[in-house]
DNA sequence: TATGAATGAGGCTTCATTCAT
DNA sequence: CATGAATGAAGCCTCATTCAT
């Protein structure tokens, strides 16, 4: 879709684009945290940057691939932290454990990160076609479909649509983040806890 | 800082004012549905309610009056349509199934409402303090709590913290409204029962 | 292809919006003519009219509109003013002797209005879509090229290609109040004589 | 307002700097010609020349210098065309005819320049000053004029304002070769004829 | 010589809000 | 009560130009 990153017609980018990009994505996830998406503007996060505003547009194609940019960053640095801790177990409901306890875990060690990542993923409407989170999101979800059928499949869970109880899963993780971040006496780690047996007993097979 | 000139700051309202800003919500709730947050400008709403966009700021302060007004009704609708039915119940286990099921219910026959809800929820940022919908959502999930509290107390439920479950449980709702609303093809009967199971085991004593 | 005049969304316009319609094409196309299409921007044509700059916005869909309306307008005001004193004549050869006439004495009092035409039919480039323009001038040529051939038919013109020879003399006249724009000494009078001579001579038929 | 440093200003340029400058102007004409004056932003010369935007500062005082150079070239390719076939006529008549055609001829072969010069000469204003062309054209309709007022003293032509009709043909040239430009199914050749036989009725003394 | 990087001016639009009628 | 009209702030983007390397 994209036909040429910035600055605008050249593949390779040098250490100090490089550089600067990083840069203005991380001045832009922490605006973006702090005052909310529709109060990011390209000034405030130029001005967070300490860079002039059309230093933004000259390593991003707009506003737009910035964002996608941040958003990127922010799935890929989630994932990274969640992935072998996940996978590090074998049994599904371990990895079920691990997937909502490693998710917990990284965002309540990365405020901005998570606050930053919800403005986006909520707010972010790209000026033509749908928005490019759909799919990360649809692909997170099908991952942890995947573990939950494995865990039927090896008799560990009960019976139930894999595909709605991966939503509700994610959605109850996000739930429990979005109160602790508007509530700071909430302690994570009960939370986390309570989350896990939660999850725990609505999916686990009545045998186990 | 508010004016006491004009409409809001009289005690009496008229039955005209009333209809107005009644009109007005309406086609407020009708466009942000629509939409989006982001493009429901005042003069899209006007247009929609074919008025004059200078009434709207006759009748309401400003536009965030305007859009509380809206999510305050929503929130009205929505619990005077779940009132009943979950206190029609005696236990709390099938309270808390019927809290759900009437949830799913309501929403699934007024889309316009829950996308209005969403959106508003998700975007409103006034300009100064915080957002007014964090009490009502709140005080939603103490009613819901206490439910579950009651439910550990008659021994229906096993040992959790209500608090947190209440908040998964209603993430999860609002998850599935969510994953119902992007894919029409989903059967919000099967996903409600779906749901319903998936608590009814997270919770339920295991004598139960 | 538009869909909806300014301000937005209605079809009648007042008696007030009329005029401030007229005033604004009226200050764009002084400040066209004056400072040339690249320079004449809205904030240059506001402060002209002694405006803000988003009155503008809010009386025309953008500055294209605006553009358009002020061409269009030209268009009409040189035409209503040329044709009585065209088709007054009878005969082919006074016909088109009138029509050079008639349009070198009408710009050459309305200095002003030549150059903006000018300017805008040759700057102006729509976002989307081909210039609407060259329907005005398309059917201009054809008006022309149909005189001609009438005067080819009753014998007063010899033979030439119609289309060709219009586009010529639109050329012609053109041309000729360029250059008394370009040099204020020049006596457009005599000039219109020696047009209409040259192009006398370059119809009329040998019998003539 | 000129700065001394570099090769603007320097008596003695290089061979890679005169390479570098006919490369840019190439360029230049390229893209002026394909996407339009103002649409043709250096970036957008720059990346068809394969080179880096600022050696086009670096080699010309700025976008005003450039252009001028593109338009100077232009001139001089097309009368270098012109002048030795014009010239190698003896008659008033047979100069005047070989202009018109040697001029659409080489204009037909050499689409580009056409559109890059007319697109150059119609939107071209320097920050200061009056276009640089005006000279150049009106160098131009001197010479045209003086074949005229020779081909009247030798009694080839009739009485009329030299001067006048040396604009008219000019025109009418530039009208032509428009034409050809928005119409691909124009002949070119034909029109031509018309056109050349247009003029000589024109002019030629009744005599003749 | 060449260039990547940065800049600031200026352009068009959108929008909530105000005000006279 | 209602509204047409006007406003100014703010947003994003483009572009010619400059500068250190």
């Amino acid at each position: 879709m994209r036909t040429e990153s910035s600055p605008r017609g050249r593949k390779r980018s040098s250490f100090i684009e490089q550089a600067r990009r990083a840069q203005i994505i991380e001045a832009a996830t922490e605006t973006v945290a702090e005052v909310g998406y529709s109060r990011a503007s390209l000034a405030e996060i130029a001005q967070r940057a300490g860079i002039s505003k059309s230093v933004i547009s000259y390593h991003f194609e707009g506003k737009d691939e910035l964002l996608e940019q941040v958003a990127a960053r922010l799935f890929e640095e989630t994932w990274a932290y969640m992935e072998p801790r996940v996978y590090g177990e074998t049994s599904a409901g371990a990895q079920i454990r691990e997937w909502v306890r490693s998710q917990l875990s990284f965002f309540s060690s990365h405020r901005v990160s998570f606050l930053a990542m919800v403005e986006i993923v909520t707010h972010y409407q790209p000026k033509e076609g749908s928005s490019p989170f759909a799919q990360a999101i649809e692909e997170e979800a099908a991952e942890l479909a995947r573990i939950l059928r494995k865990g039927q499949q090896d008799g560990e869970f009960r019976d139930f649509d894999p595909r709605a109880v991966a939503v509700i899963i994610g959605q109850a993780v996000e739930g429990a983040l979005g109160q602790w971040i508007a509530d700071d006496t909430i302690d994570l780690d009960t939370h986390a806890l309570a989350l896990v047996d939660f999850i725990d007993h609505a999916i686990r097979s009545e045998r186990g």
